[in-house]
DNA sequence: CTTCATGCAAAAGATTTGCAAGTTC
DNA sequence: GAACTTGCAAATCTTTTGCATGAAG
């Protein structure tokens, strides 16, 4: 399957900086550009905002991309990862779920059981106090799973209604 | 398989109570405490202080009473989660880990990333800023999964050397 | 005795891999 | 043209289920 490899497919939508970046780091590895992992970069923009399930994510690269198949999804999610492109997001829940990393800052997750919304949130505190409970035991740390479940305000609403 | 599900089989090391539990929990929903429900506690008790897989808690349940097949622990891990008698400790890793419950307060995990050496640890500052999260954003707390990832003392000093 | 629990074997999913054919550089 | 990728189908692995048999209460 050919596609247009060299045209910069970005719309402003931030895929120009993603294709660069993946670009880059497969050069790296010696490894190459293919339109299948183009679809998948592309339906990672698409999904932006969103928190994905790499069942989500093939869909709509397969949808982009007729023929992507899931074996190559399979196979094209770590390197995105390891390009510093997607990010793990959320590991509650029954899938595990990715988001878009580009030139994002660090942030944790609140998760609504009920109805699965997400909402980001980031505090400087909580961070500091991590830093020092790691020092405190010896450890240095290099990243921190932290997820908030609970019910959102609409789901404690519709209950009580 | 018969066993001495009247004898009690506890030699004080928490078998006892969580035996207690585990019989009250099934008679609430009208299941019945079994020979290889009671090995699946006795080897929670025999990994206590561990951080165990299904996998692990498995092979030493089938250690201890002959013939407890593993989807009787696929069967079973679920009640004992429900009886209040393990819960869940680690997401992050390959394997979900599991850890005894019973009357043990709450607590969080550093986990070291090179050895798997896992600690556990407790703050009250950041459970306190982990609620004014949720409630700035409307949300009702119910639980948390809080995971700091590092490189523990010893491996460091490991890599040093 | 009635109902629940178990083991086995089969089923269902999810993820990985071998390989021939097609692409990228 | 050489080396990397892909899709397909098959192979693995993990978890779940159907069902006849065995226990618990």
């Amino acid at each position: 399957m050919r596609l247009n490899l060299n045209n910069d497919p970005d719309g402003g939508d931030g895929t120009a900086r993603a294709h660069e970046l993946l670009v880059a780091y497969l050069r790296r590895r010696g490894l190459r550009m293919t339109g299948e992992r183009e679809a998948l970069l592309r339906a990672a923009v698409l999904l932006q905002g969103g928190h994905f399930t790499l069942d989500e994510l093939a869909r709509e690269a397969m949808r982009l991309h007729a023929g992507a198949s899931r074996p190559t999804v399979f196979r094209s999610l770590p390197l995105l990862v390891d390009a510093g492109i997607l990010q793990p997001a959320l590991v509650s829940g029954e899938a595990r779920r990715y988001e878009l990393a580009l030139g994002r800052r660090h942030h944790d997750h609140l998760l609504c059981s009920r109805c699965g919304r997400i909402v980001e949130f980031r505090s400087e505190a909580i961070e500091k106090l991590q830093l020092g409970v790691a020092s405190r035991h010896g450890f240095r740390l290099t990243s921190h799973v932290h997820e908030l479940l609970g019910e959102c305000a609409a789901c404690r609403a519709a209950k009580r209604a």
